[in-house]
RNA sequence: GUCUGCGUAGCCCAACAGGUAGAGGCAAAGGACUUAAAAUCCUUCCAGUGUGGGUUCGACUCCCACCGCAGACACCA
């Protein structure tokens, strides 16, 4: 190899050959105990920028790391294909999906094999193959079969730009999560997944998750929502039915003044049947979106009906209004009203001069507001003088007793609703025949194909429902003509069992038990916190689902996760409002921005998040190109905690690319062979030079692998960066145990860099002469009598500030630390009086002293 | 509005379990090498930890209040 360092060339060569030796293959039989580490599942959206690496990089050090350890390490890798953006791209660039997804998988393949990541290829798939989706319909005939998936007509969110239905934690502040159109709301058939029915072991299973971020344990209990309370029916006039309500108050029911309904409540319908004006506002109602509503949020508006309900207990006549703030999707749809202990009611309340009537005292009570809190009952006949928590039993046991009312828990979580009127996505196999019903494909006949043929056009409709003949074909019950359901799969199911299906990919069946068995499940999941409820919710519901049925033996699928930062880059921007990506900015001296084609000055803007639409994102391959892939992996491991953001900045690249440099120089420089008996213990060192750097090498050690451990990768980073400093101190020594610790610190920097940066590594590792691969080398042990001072400097303080520093042998008593720090500092005490000495053993000595 | 995370040098970031505020990097300045530049190497500079209290012998670290930034949730009855 050349004297400098030239990742071009070396970098390819080892690619090569770790995949033609198959050094990443994971084996499903191995004596060695199993690590599964998983990044995310990507999106083939071709082009990959710096950022998207972040998430790779890391999971391939640990990956690496783990199986220096001597793990039997399974980290594949493969594609969530399917999706709306390549039906997009189909409508604007006229190419069919499968060819654009295509594309972008062998685009994004390549930008990924940049970085020289420790991938076992041949476990790789995408969603979109009919070898994949097969399983996928499989399953899911015997979901159905498990009553775990239904259909029904219900009420959908509707985005009206990709022309389908989404599910609830798809819609953010109303808007569609890819689209950003206001949702519309509509009634139509849709394929349900019964998630609901594992609420409570969706969220008591969270406490498991010891090794998952609190807060996105936190997101997924609010998204769960669970809260118990009462529900009870009023009676209605004129309304057989009755009102049907749930309340987490029920110490507050003798406060209730009204009810309030939401528009889209069964007796809203009603009320509006005669009344063109309460038709009107409940259009009104649903035309406005969860969005503007937000902002006009203080805004309460009803509309009186003429029912009226009897309260329960008191028999009074209440008025029910239609209120544009009830939810229809949560409880009942229907609230009884408590204007003196809810916010809401009280709002309302007081701009329809409705009664408040207080029945909870507690301290500070507000003057014109609604008091929220718990209290003693007061005007509350019967439950009166009770404290907020034995009001709700005992109202709650009235009702009971009167069995009119009943505990209920009740969940935010709706269950996931899963058509997609779209299609490039999994058909859903199922045959609706007017004489039979909804039946499910015999599973001989899987996969139910999507057809090739068809037409893609803006705002066109169902191309599945469109297409002249897919959706004809026999009932498999009766025989006689039936159609195909021809709503296509929610793509977060594809990528809910994927984890799964890698142990697997060659299997007849969905997932071969034993396969699943073994690795599952993944002991590092890691990916963008912006999953923390949608992918990993309905991942979690899919695992407890293949449970039921059988297919794996895990409650869950992930048992540890982490979660990496964002990479922000800044934004550069023309006077004509074009966004000029980072790397066609040239940087001047005189600290101006100027873009390299037109040398215009730029407008530089905050970093944001890499995107496209403003055009910051830095691709890698320039990059790779000029500084080789281990100087970004080095750069993204070290520039900043990995949950943190990242700033994106050359500069630190440059830094980066100056340090493998300098551990390049280390071995090139010395010119040197190893020979692996060469260690010299720290016993047989006298010299305090010798043991200082013996000691360097092994703390080092020790840090870096607690640290990778610990997922600090830049402070291990830094670790390895001082002991390359420490050593290139001794690059030029001519004394002979000079030289042997310098050896061993070399062998010991290229172990503990080489998941960071494989390459160089690997490299160096043949350059000095070693007879094996690094890849295929165990993880180094510490010597722990090696990390142990001698000597130490301990710190002597009077009344807490510092004094004098001395250098003491480790390990002293307390009684001669104090002797030795009084001695020493002396002097300062004059005049004062010692009250107290505290010792720190190791550390320090503080005077108290007036 | 609620919850979570973060505020340390010009910048990115360290600091074990409360015990010397500085490990590492970037930038800057000076120097070496060079015909020169780039690259490389060496040296140097810089903060008292967002603000105000409290606990303690001692607080970046723990507690309380506030300010700022980021993210999540937001009429859930």
């Amino acid at each position: 190899m050349s004297e400098r360092y030239n990742p071009l060339a070396l970098e390819p060569i080892w690619q090569k050959s770790w995949a033609d030796k198959g050094v990443f293959a994971a084996s499903n039989s191995s004596d060695k105990p199993k690590y599964y580490a998983l990044e995310m599942f990507p999106y083939p959206s071709g082009n990959i920028h710096v950022g998207h690496a972040r998430n790779y990089v890391v999971g391939d050090v640990l990956a690496r790391f783990k199986r220096s350890q001597g793990f039997n390490v399974l980290h594949p890798l493969g594609w969530d294909a399917f999706g709306m953006p390549a039906e997009n791209a189909a409508i604007k660039h006229k190419v069919h999906p499968k060819e654009w997804t295509k594309q972008n998988i062998e685009q994004m393949k390549s930008d990924l094999k940049l970085f020289g990541l420790s991938i076992d290829w041949s476990r790789e798939f995408a969603t979109c193959e009919p070898s994949y989706y097969k399983h996928q319909q499989s399953f899911f005939i015997d979901m159905f079969k498990a009553g775990l998936v239904y259909s029904k007509e219900a009420h959908v969110n509707w985005d009206p730009v990709d022309q389908t239905v989404l599910a609830n934690e798809q819609v953010v502040d109303g808007k569609g999560w890819r689209s950003g159109a206001a949702v519309e709301r509509r009634t139509m058939k849709q394929w349900f997944f019964n998630i609901t029915r594992y609420a409570d072991d969706l969220l008591n299973d969270l406490d498991k998750l010891t090794d998952w971020p609190e807060r996105v344990r936190t997101m997924q209990a609010n998204w769960i929502g669970r809260s118990e309370g009462l529900k009870f029916t009023f009676k209605v006039n004129n309304w057989a039915d009755g009102l049907t309500v749930y309340t987490t108050r029920p110490d507050t029911i003798m406060g209730v003044t009204f009810c309030s309904v939401a528009p889209e409540h069964p007796l809203a319908a009603e009320t509006a049947k005669n009344d063109p004006q309460a038709l009107s506002f409940i259009k009104e109602c649903q035309g406005l979106g969860t969005s503007e509503e937000a902002i006009e949020k203080a805004d309460k508006k009803g509309y009186k009906t003429p029912f009226t309900a009897t309260h329960p207990i008191t028999g009074i006549e209440i008025p029910i209004y239609i209120g544009n703030f009830v939810l229809m999707g949560y409880g009942t749809g229907a609230v009884m009203a408590v204007p003196a202990h809810d916010e809401r009611d009280y709002a309302f309340a007081k701009k329809y001069d409705l009664p408040i009537n207080v029945v909870i005292k507690g301290d500070n009570m507000p003057d014109d507001n609604a008091y929220i809190g718990a209290g003693v009952l007061v005007d509350s006949g019967e439950f009166t003088g009770l404290d907020s928590k034995t009001a709700k039993t005992k109202v709650i046991e009235w009702f009971e007793a009167n069995k009119t009312g009943e505990k209920t828990v009740n969940y935010r979580l709706r269950d996931w609703g899963i058509s997609r009127q779209r299609y490039w996505g999994t058909p859903i196999p199922f045959i609706n025949c007017t004489s039979c019903g909804t039946v499910p494909v015999p599973k001989e006949e899987l996969p139910v194909e999507l057809p090739i043929d068809v037409e893609i056009i803006a705002g066109g409709g169902n191309p599945l429902d469109l297409h002249p003949t897919w959706k004809n074909v026999d009932c498999p019950v009766c025989g006689k003509a039936a159609l195909r359901e021809t709503d296509t799969m929610d793509t977060f199911v594809d990528s809910s069992w994927y984890f799964a299906r890698y142990t697997c990919v060659d299997s007849e069946k969905p997932l071969d038990k034993a396969a699943v068995d073994h690795w599952l499940p993944v002991d590092q999941y890691i990916g963008g916190i912006e999953h923390a409820v949608l992918h990993l919710l309905y991942a979690r519901f899919i695992t407890k689902a293949l449970k039921e049925i059988g297919y794996v033996s895990v409650y869950e699928p992930f048992k540890a996760l982490l979660t990496q930062g964002m990479v922000l880059s800044p934004c550069y921007r023309t006077t004509g409002g074009e966004y000029i990506n980072p790397l066609d900015v040239i940087h001047g001296d005189d600290g101006k921005s100027r873009y390299k084609v037109t040398n215009e000055e730029l407008e530089v803007l905050a970093n944001e998040k890499m995107s496209k639409s403003k055009n910051n994102g830095v691709p890698p391959r320039p990059l790779v190109e000029r500084y080789g892939c281990d100087t970004l992996r080095l750069y993204t491991m070290f520039c900043a905690p990995i949950e943190r953001t990242l700033e994106w900045s050359e500069a630190g690249v440059d830094g980066a690319w100056r340090y493998l440099g300098r551990v390049w120089s280390l071995v090139h420089e010395a010119g040197f062979t190893v020979n692996a008996e060469d260690i010299i213990p720290m016993a047989g060192l006298s010299d305090k030079k010798h043991k200082e750097l013996k000691r360097k090498i092994h703390k080092t050690a020790r840090k870096v692998s607690s640290d990778i451990e610990k997922f600090q990768f830049n402070t291990m980073v830094a670790a390895c960066m001082e002991l390359a400093n420490a050593l290139g101190e001794h690059k030029d020594s001519t004394d002979q145990t000079t030289q042997t610790l310098y050896r061993e610190g070399v062998v010991m920097l290229l172990q503990l860099l080489n998941p960071v940066a494989p390459h160089i590594t690997e490299q160096l590792w043949q350059d000095i002469g070693q007879k094996t691969w690094l890849v295929e080398t165990l993880w180094p042990e510490f010597d722990m009598a090696a990390t142990e001072d001698d000597e130490i400097t301990m710190v002597v303080q009077i009344n807490g500030k510092l004094r004098e520093k001395l250098i003491v042998s480790a390990g002293l008593s307390k009684e001669d630390a104090e002797q030795q720090a009084l001695q020493a500092i002396e002097p300062h005490l004059t005049g004062m009086t010692v009250r107290k000495c505290i010792v720190i053993p190791d550390r320090l000595v503080n005077i108290v002293a007036n």
